[in-house]
DNA sequence: AACCCGGGGGA
DNA sequence: TCCCCAGGGTT
C-alpha cells in the first residue's frame, strides 16, 4: 500500500484517538527518557503512578544523578525489573557528571545512556527532537505484521530487521514525531492483540491480516517461556532490646531477580521442606543455634513471575540481642522495624512484612 | 543467538 | 489460566 496513505491514516487516526498522557505535553527529553524506561514491559495504566511520583521527586536529571540508590529503588518498588531503576540512575549520574548536565540530543547520543536501546533512542530522538526514526516496539511489529501479512518470527534477527527496515521506509518527511507515537498508539487502542477493532478500522480495506482472516496468527513471535519452579525459605533472624525489635536484611545481587532489594536470610532449596528438614539440610553454627528460638512458621506464599513460580515459606528465629554481631551474620544487617519500611523491597516481601509479621 | 529480568491486568 | 505489556543487558 501506498506510502502516504499509511502515514496519513495513521496521523489521522491518532488526532482523534490519542490519549492525554502527561509525558506528551513535554518536549523535555529528560521526563520523555523517564516515561520511556518505566513504560518498559509495563502498561501505561501501571506506569502512569510512576511517572508522576518520579516526576515531582527528581524533577531535574541533575536531582535523579544527586540521589541515593537505594530511594530510586524505593520508589520503583512494585515495577519489576529493577534493573531499569539502577541503569536508569547509572545515566542520570553519566549525563550530569560526563556531560556536564545536557542531556544527549541524537539517536546516537541516545544509545549512550545504559538502559538505552534502538527503540527507546529512537523514541526520545523521535519524541523530543523530532529526529527522523522509525521507533518499532511491540505494537508497531503488530500493526505492520498485520496489515503487511508478514509473518516473519518478530523475535528473531531476520524479524528485527525486516520490520526495522519496513517501517523505516514507512516514515512520513513532517510529523514523525506524532507519526511514530500514533502508530503505537494505533497498536495499543485500535489494532489490539486480541479483539481487534477491525470494524471501525481505517487501514481495514488495505489490510493483509483482514483479507485473510489472519488477525490471530500475526504477529507470529515464537516463544519458548521455560517457566522455572523456585522454594525460597526465608529465616527472619529478630531481635529485642529495649521495646524495639530488630529484623535482620540482606541486599541481593544484581545476578538473580530483584537485584539491589532487601529481604532476609534465603535459602533455596530444591523442594519445600518443613522447618525440621530445613535445618538439617542448611548449615549453621549448632551452638549459636542452640541459644535461638524457632519462631512462627507461615503459609506458602506463591508469587507468580513471567519466567518463575516461586513458592516462599518465612521461618521467625528469635536470637539474643548479643548475637547480633556474629560472623553468621556478616552479610545482614537488623533493622529497626520502623527503618524497614524505608528499604526498597520486592513485593513478595512487603506483603509478607504487612500481613504476617506481627 | 540464547537467556535473564517483575508485576499487574484483561480475557 | 494464559497472555501481554512504549525492551535491554549479559554471556
Amino acid at each position: 500500500m501506498d506510502k502516504h496513505l499509511f502515514a496519513n491514516s495513521i496521523l489521522n487516526w491518532y488526532a482523534k484517538n490519542k490519549r492525554d498522557l502527561p509525558w506528551r505535553h513535554t518536549k523535555d527529553p529528560y521526563k520523555i527518557w523517564l516515561s520511556e524506561i518505566i513504560l518498559q514491559q509495563t502498561r501505561v495504566k501501571q506506569g502512569l503512578p510512576y511517572y508522576q511520583k518520579f516526576v515531582e521527586t527528581y524533577p531535574l536529571v541533575q536531582d535523579l544523578a544527586s540521589a541515593d540508590e537505594q530511594n530510586v529503588l524505593r520508589l520503583w518498588q512494585g515495577l519489576g525489573y529493577y534493573s531499569r531503576a539502577r541503569n536508569l540512575h547509572t545515566a542520570a549520574k553519566f549525563v550530569h557528571h560526563e556531560r556536564g548536565g545536557v542531556f544527549p540530543e541524537s539517536y546516537q547520543e541516545l544509545l549512550k545512556m545504559k538502559g538505552v536501546g534502538d527503540y527507546t533512542a529512537s523514541a526520545i530522538a523521535s519524541f523530543a527532537y523530532n529526529e527522523k526514526v522509525a521507533v518499532v516496539d511491540g505494537n508497531v511489529f503488530r500493526v505492520l505484521a498485520r496489515v503487511f501479512g508478514i509473518d516473519t518470527d518478530i523475535a528473531s534477527h531476520k524479524g528485527a530487521k525486516e520490520f526495522g527496515a519496513l517501517a523505516k521506509s514507512l516514515l512520513p518527511d513532517e510529523h514523525t514525531d506524532a507519526y511514530n507515537q500514533g502508530i503505537m498508539e494505533f497498536g495499543a487502542l485500535q489494532c489490539t492483540p486480541q479483539k481487534p477493532d477491525c470494524m471501525y478500522c481505517p487501514l481495514q480495506t488495505h489490510c493483509v491480516a483482514y483479507a485473510q482472516g489472519k488477525q490471530k496468527e500475526l504477529p507470529v513471535k515464537i516463544k519458548k517461556i521455560k517457566v522455572k519452579h523456585r522454594y525460597f525459605h526465608y529465616l527472619l533472624f529478630f531481635y529485642k532490646n529495649n521495646g524495639q525489635t530488630f529484623v535482620a536484611m540482606k541486599q541481593r545481587g544484581s545476578q538473580d531477580i530483584w537485584g539491589g532489594l532487601y529481604d532476609f536470610w534465603l535459602e533455596e532449596q530444591p523442594k519445600l521442606l518443613s522447618a525440621i528438614d530445613l535445618l538439617d539440610v542448611i548449615n549453621l553454627p549448632q551452638a549459636q543455634l542452640k541459644k535461638m528460638v524457632i519462631g512462627k512458621e507461615s503459609v506458602i506464599y506463591k508469587h507468580i513471575l513471567t519466567h518463575q513460580r516461586i513458592q516462599a515459606k518465612f521461618h521467625h528465629i528469635e536470637v539474643k540481642p548479643a548475637q547480633k554481631d556474629l560472623p553468621m551474620f556478616d552479610k545482614l544487617r537488623f533493622y529497626e522495624v520502623n527503618e524497614v519500611a524505608a528499604l526498597p523491597k520486592p513485593v513478595l516481601i512487603d506483603n509478607y512484612l504487612n500481613k504476617d509479621f506481627f
